[in-house]
DNA sequence: CGTCCGTTTGATCTGTGTCAATCGCTGTGG
DNA sequence: CCACAGCGATTGACACAGATCAAACGGACG
């Protein structure tokens, strides 16, 4: 599946949820207007493709609604799901021309379009929007960075509950309740992002279940019962 | 070991050598001095720490000479070696307010120290420093990123593959040999970037060595005999 | 009602970790 | 000068965690 994206005006930044938690909140709120002027809207269908990988990097985006996965795979079908996209969440921090991963929307999604040639003059225009780009950037860098230690040193049981204490975090900035997780992509997903299998995936799920630490009925909504415990688990 | 680290003045940036790898070089040259006037020098020799892991971060540093590592322990002791650095790599991307990982040197090391206020203040200053530092910043995100397919992916001989074409990458762009790469780390440290224990780095390199991708009679001192292969089986 | 897809659970197999021994180099002290 | 201790790297034997193969379950949808 790919295609499916359609493109639209900008709806204005006047009644954006997700403002504050995006980029665009590091631009003072008298210079909104510079950023409407550029930007357009895209919504992206679930299961479609927002972006491919190698394709030239002309655009950058802000998630608003829905939720994405960054994927890159292997010529022999193994797969990585490097990050999953949440609202806010900004798509362009790379120094590469073409994209390293594919983008593809696990729900009905929606984001703000810049092309990068736009984006550059806003930053030069104001510097605290580049300034806040740096931070996001950084922030972003501390999170890639926390994952190579679920990747390289934890068990599955231990990488499960780092990334459902990382995806309630998330979701709490975002409004969500500390102590349930909602995961709209399927075990696939989640294991080609822990770098397991779905059987191992829904095993330390079970393990997990049975230590008290979490406890569901449906498999995409996670009660974390023992949000320390998790924690632990995961080194934090 | 900790201590062990020497401060001294700058001593300019007229004859360095690394100026223009770092983020440096997005000053125009004309302002060099607004860098020196801030900066000061650090001398860290092999094994012993530049930045402690929990330390309330203060400085950021551009490396000069020699090798550091990133490292993060747990506490039961696994242990994970976020990175490498090399001359003309910045530290200081982190958006927390203390380090997230202890900085060791490797090798006899020298240092750029700026305090973040200093860096701060260039930044407003010198926009152009401060788009410098995204960039690099988005270099840095891409790098680790790739990582993160090594990690969650590949086989030991292919994750090593991997770590041998990024080192000899990087060490050319430093002036290096493409078809060499020296390791002046131990096959431990390889071992905790990699996500695997030492015997198995070590037996991947007797692997790679029989399938003529690699030779070496001095275990750090590698040649990459084909590049080729070792690319393609690192999924580049 | 039946099919399909995602998830869970079970049985087996394999690759990598673990444990252990050896080799080679370096530096030290007799 | 040589013997020896110590450390890093390599190699071998074995065990076990997680992958693979296979089957069953449950909800969604036609």
């Amino acid at each position: 599946m790919s295609g499916g994206a359609r493109r639209g005006p900008h709806p204005g930044c006047r009644d954006c949820q997700t403002r504050d938690l995006a980029i665009c909140a590091a631009l003072p709120f008298e210079y909104t207007r510079d950023l409407e002027d550029v930007a357009g809207e895209i919504r992206v269908p679930a299961g479609t493709t927002l972006v491919h990988e190698g394709a030239p990097r002309r655009e950058v985006y802000t998630l608003t609604h829905g939720m994405l996965r960054r994927v890159r795979l292997l010529p022999d079908g193994r797969r990585l799901v490097a990050s999953f996209l949440m609202p806010g969440d900004f798509i362009g921090f790379s120094g590469a021309p073409l994209y390293r991963h594919t983008i593809e929307a696990i729900t009905d999604s929606e984001l703000c379009v810049f092309s990068m040639q736009d984006m550059r003059r806003l930053c030069t225009r104001h510097p605290e929007l580049e300034s806040g780009m740096l931070a996001q950037a950084c922030t972003e860098l501390d999170a890639t960075r926390a994952s190579l230690m679920l990747l390289a040193r934890l068990g599955p049981a231990e990488r499960l509950a780092g990334f459902l204490v990382d995806m309630a975090e998330r979701q709490h900035r975002r409004g969500g309740c500390v102590d349930h997780v909602d995961l709209p992509m399927t075990r696939a997903d989640i294991a080609d992002h822990l770098g397991l299998t779905i059987e191992t995936v829904s095993r330390s799920f079970t393990k997990l279940r049975a230590a008290q630490a979490v406890a569901f009925d449906d498999p995409r909504r996670i009660d974390l019962v023992d949000l320390a415990a998790l924690r632990a688990a995961a080194g934090l």
